[in-house]
DNA sequence: GCAGTTTGTGTACACTGTCCACTTGAGGCT
DNA sequence: AGCCTCAAGTGGACAGTGTACACAAACTGC
């Protein structure tokens, strides 16, 4: 049944086809089961079924093969994010609650991709990240924004409706962000770790709560 | 000069004589030096002079070592928040500002340590961590108290100078928690990294502002 | 149908954590 | 004093990792 010369995934033909892309796959499931370290080389190569070095025609390096597979993670938290704002009622024109609403989803949809995939936020977050200057399409959403623009527009809403005065607009980016990634890792490895999603959620929305009022 | 025979820091006595204390310090200073990653076992034992076993007899594996140091960067974060309590003028009574003060120093304590000794902040909180449960004495500052507890007595002090209304007391530990935690990260490896220490400073202030007015 | 360039293979090295058997010598016993 | 014990450090080994170099295969454009 199984051919033995045949390592893994048997193939037929020399080439690969897409092997950057496998091995991307590839440590992306690994980086789910188990974080940033666990997106080893060998071991992606390993389970696409061709030699450790044939990696590196795609990538320069492991850092190479993980920086790649962060990008996937940050695509992957703001289409949670983006899901999330779907979910959210129809609205024509915002309004104090509307604005309220998306904010509250961004901050929802980002703790829910930390709980729901941990090992891809653990991976996301493990190493720089300015998304400001970062365009790349690769971490965006399908919408084609990453999860800081996504948050730049729920916070450029909240100043339309007048929920914020334009004066604390500045900077609000960094606060809001803070309180929003700061209960995510304790909701990860901190006190909140194990608790039910429903309880983090309802921190949560405290949090934005906090958050709104509080700017 | 050097004797050959003798490997690095020569060492007359076969027997070390603080062994244990020895490779702690020695993975205290590579994690300063370069995070968690870097608190690497053989490195250790080479530093001290020793043979890779040797730390068998100390520590059940790389991880309890790495341990011991988390235990150690937790002090040094609490020792770090104590420092900025000290600086605090002397009051008798808690007041509105003291208390809003007290608070302040124990986030900007929290961020100083971040941004001073980002590899030990780093190995802080690399793995689970539950200060609430945890009384090892080995994670606490030079007053006894861990990170955790300073931040509950300044929330503490905040209720009875009437700053935060008894019924908003309860969770407020993760909502202030979050925020300080979430801002280091975006200050060491975020969009805030390079940003000079005064401008974090002056975020810090905002920030907690925003806890206390939204809390 | 051939040359040249990609892409995958084979072999090798340095480095890591950890296992096992061995040696050393400090401290208690007689 | 002399001996014994046994914790503490040594030596050698192994599997696993990232990565460098030389080689083989097969797709590409002419």
């Amino acid at each position: 049944m199984t051919d033995k010369t045949t390592p893994n995934p048997a193939r037929k033909t020399y080439r690969h086809g897409d092997l950057r892309r496998a091995l991307l796959d590839a440590g992306i499931a690994l980086a789910r089961e188990g974080g940033p370290s666990s997106v080893v080389l060998r071991e992606a190569t390993r389970r696409v079924g061709v030699v450790p070095n044939a990696a590196y025609r795609h990538f320069a390096s492991r850092k190479e093969l993980l920086e790649a597979v962060r990008a996937a993670a940050f695509a992957g938290l703001a289409t949670s994010m983006e899901k999330e704002l779907a979910a959210l009622p129809p609205f024509e024109q915002p309004t104090a609650e509307s604005a309220r609403a998306t904010l509250t989803a961004v901050g929802a949809g980002y703790l829910r991709f930390a709980l729901a995939e941990t090992g891809l936020f653990r991976t996301a977050f493990d190493g720089p990240f300015e998304p400001e200057t970062d365009a790349d399409p690769e971490k965006a959403g399908e919408g084609g924004m990453n999860p800081f623009q996504l948050l730049t527009n729920a916070l450029d809403d909240l100043v339309e409706v007048g929920l914020l005065p334009p004066e604390r607009r500045l900077g609000a980016e960094y606060l809001a962000w803070s309180a929003v990634h700061g209960m995510a890792m304790l909701a990860i490895d901190g006190p909140l770790y194990g608790r039910p999603p429903e309880q983090i959620g309802m921190l949560g929305q405290r949090l934005i709560g906090m958050v709104v009022n509080g700017l």
